[in-house]
DNA sequence: AGTCGTCTACGAAGACTTTCGTAGATTGAG
DNA sequence: CTCAATCTACGAAAGTCTTCGTAGACGACT
């Protein structure tokens, strides 16, 4: 199955890993370039960074290109799935519902949205007995 | 409304709150204890990690035993809300019905929770026009 | 008074995260 | 070839978080 169990990205880490999810491989100058607005993160920063998660797994980089072209490793899905469980255990003691609860209080949710979680429950009540 | 706007509390400092919020007010002796299970926390160093709390505002203390008493300041509702609202940015893009999604996939969770938290929304959408 | 156990206070070590300066390699233009 | 722009690599500073050792205060008990 193929679970190399990767460490939990850090806060720049995860930004990094959001642009690199939306546009696909890039270059260090790219994710620089779109990191600017919400971080104001240097180049020398992000390549570090970019380096970093190399050596721990989070990405892998072509170096066949003079400018290395960085890629997540793990899918934005299976990322976030690790990050929620993860807090599901930190903060809300395992509880589901509870983080239901507070992620639509925290945001106003509109009815559109609402009804399309309700269809996501919908589907999850098929699967589990 | 007083919303004194608290700081984010770490790791650490968030396992201190669950126990103040389980418990009530407590020692750091009585947190340690808590502790003691889950992260083989030693006296000292809760003491410190209260003491910090202290400063930042995160909880109060009585201190008119010898044993000072500590308090969570914010309640667990509210804390809780804080972490997601930052957690729907930062991870999710503020699409709550990702996070709901993920929140569903990372736990398997039962047909009665699954209910349970269709009532949840049915509410929510009372409230929402 | 002297001793023991428990408490607070404090400082500092150690780990981790983020940032950036600098050096050296490579490429393209003049 | 030389220069400027751009890239990678690296080390180290600065900040934060967590841990713990040590010191001094306090109270109870003998």
């Amino acid at each position: 199955m193929a679970k190399p169990d990767l460490p939990k990205p850090t806060e720049a880490e995860l930004a990094i890993l959001r642009v690199l999810w939306e546009r696909g491989p890039s270059t260090v100058r790219e994710v620089t370039e779109h990191l600017q607005d919400e971080r104001g993160t240097g180049y020398t920063t992000a390549l570090k960074l970019m380096q970093i998660m190399t050596e721990k797994g989070l990405v892998k980089r072509d170096e066949s290109e003079r400018s290395h072209v960085y890629e997540a490793v793990a899918s934005a899905e299976n990322t976030q799935r690790q990050i929620v469980g993860d807090l599901l255990d930190r903060v809300f003691g395992g509880s589901a519902q509870q983080l239901v609860m507070q992620a639509l209080s925290a945001k106003r949710t509109s009815k559109v949205e609402l009804a399309e979680i309700k269809e996501l429950i919908a589907e999850f009540e098929k699967k589990a007995k």
